[in-house]
DNA sequence: GCTACTTTCGCGCTCTGT
DNA sequence: ACAGAGCGCGAAAGTAGC
């Protein structure tokens, strides 16, 4: 438990950017997700030249490495270390109130008062809000709707949880294809729905089986015909490299290297 | 819909992971990359594509340069193996050069936009990411394993995802009772028989159903992927026209770097 | 118990898409 | 404008060694 500082609440321990004077941006604290901060375009990019080269940019440059190539420089660009952050938990905030932009927030507190863990009372656990209790809960609102089919807004309503961990669910569970999309903030449960689910062979089952059967042979001939293309493009490039060649032109081969991968 | 992929600006490089050496023994790499891009389990594909080009044009090039065909630079890209990255929150130095949260650059869409399926580049989109799709192929994986118990790093390096997705599964999974957890990173598939809370017999759960569900998602990422080689291919095949017309040479590369950034 | 590390995973920022 | 969802930070819970 002895976790990092600030036992207690402290929620999110946004990282506050320290903004160096005369930079942009609104003067209060800004309060990124570190997402934002790391963000960094480009990165697929410094993968691949990465890569092409040989380098491994760990995260800088290894020292005494000579970037002389263009591609070092470009690596150079790309690399470029991002942002100076301090990332320091400001003591104060600490305790939300702020953020949390709109939406229903939620905060589950966490007492901040109780610095061990004796477990206060109302307190929540971290199990009372993890997302199998919640699904739980959810399949039941679920098979008790009418019809099978659920609100989204009104089940995150009920349950008392944000939209966000509702999608959580839903979407896993489709991939399951136990629910369906049934319209905006609609779903359905699709357990066999209405009418004598203990059908013991849904007959609906064997349409979907069909129907998944001719999707994998569409796909397996749609597959095929894009491996032709590519081998006729492939050839071609072929033709052209060695054509190249021959008058003797050194590629650098860098031209190739374009961007969105 | 799968449509547009977006650009990979952000994409926070990597993460993860300091591991220092030595370190864990067989806890699996834990490479949480997520560009990693096509490094799938497509081999079959991947393969072909490999053969395909068997030529090499290597050596024509002039001595130490490292040119690799541009087929082989997709291959590269292809089989990058996974950046994996220090993510060190530096709190010295570091330049800005990121920041401003701000839409900065706007996702270039893709402007020749088909009406259909625009198909972006070399990149995974949003539905190749997604939950639902990576929820079939979890189920896929778990079916297949021996005795249903399956480990969940081995999942997550396979699935090429990270394991906090794995873990967004699992607890739903676990809340519909369709697997428990077994011990330390491995939970167990319980497969439609007991349980499903009250629906008497599962249907959606049938076995083949999921099969046949996680097979289409797996050829509709290869199509992805094999359109965008196409896509790759033939602005390769355009650049080493025009150059090829216009004699240029000897070329920087880096003239040709620009464009989507 | 306590320190140190690993596994789980809550949570919400922010991007996508319509 | 808003529904939808990717994504990863860092805290909580669990383990191992002291």
């Amino acid at each position: 438990m002895p976790r990092g500082a600030t036992p207690g609440n402290r929620k999110i321990c946004t990282a506050i950017i320290k903004r160096e004077p005369g930079t942009e941006l609104q003067s209060s604290p800004q309060i990124y997700n570190l997402t934002s901060i790391y963000r960094q375009p480009l990165s697929d990019t410094k993968d691949s030249i990465a890569n092409l080269q040989g380098f491994k940019l760990e995260g800088g440059l290894t020292p005494g490495e000579t970037c002389l190539s263009p591609i070092a420089d470009i690596k150079h660009i790309i690399n470029r270390p991002q942002a100076k952050r301090k990332l320091e938990l400001e003591p104060e905030i600490i305790n939300e109130g702020f953020k949390t932009p709109g939406k229903t927030c939620k905060r589950r507190r966490t007492s901040e008062a109780s610095p061990k863990t004796p477990r206060s009372p109302l307190e929540k656990t971290r199990y009372d809000t993890s997302l199998g209790l919640l699904t739980k809960k959810f399949v039941g609102l679920l098979k008790n709707a009418r019809e099978g089919v659920l609100d989204l807004n009104k089940a995150a309503e009920h349950l008392e949880v944000q939209k966000r961990r509702i999608y959580d669910i839903t979407n896993v569970l489709e991939g399951i294809n136990l629910i369906s999309k049934k319209s905006k903030n609609n779903i359905q449960w699709k357990g066999c729905t209405n009418s004598i689910a203990a059908n013991p062979d849904c007959p609906a089952l064997s349409t979907e089986i069909v129907d998944l059967h001719s999707d994998v042979a569409d796909l397996e001939a749609k597959e095929n015909m894009l491996d032709d293309l590519i081998v006729s493009c492939t050839k071609q490039l072929k033709s052209m490299t060695e054509e190249a060649d021959n008058k003797k032109y050194p590629f650098s081969g860098l031209q190739y290297l374009k961007q969105d991968y």
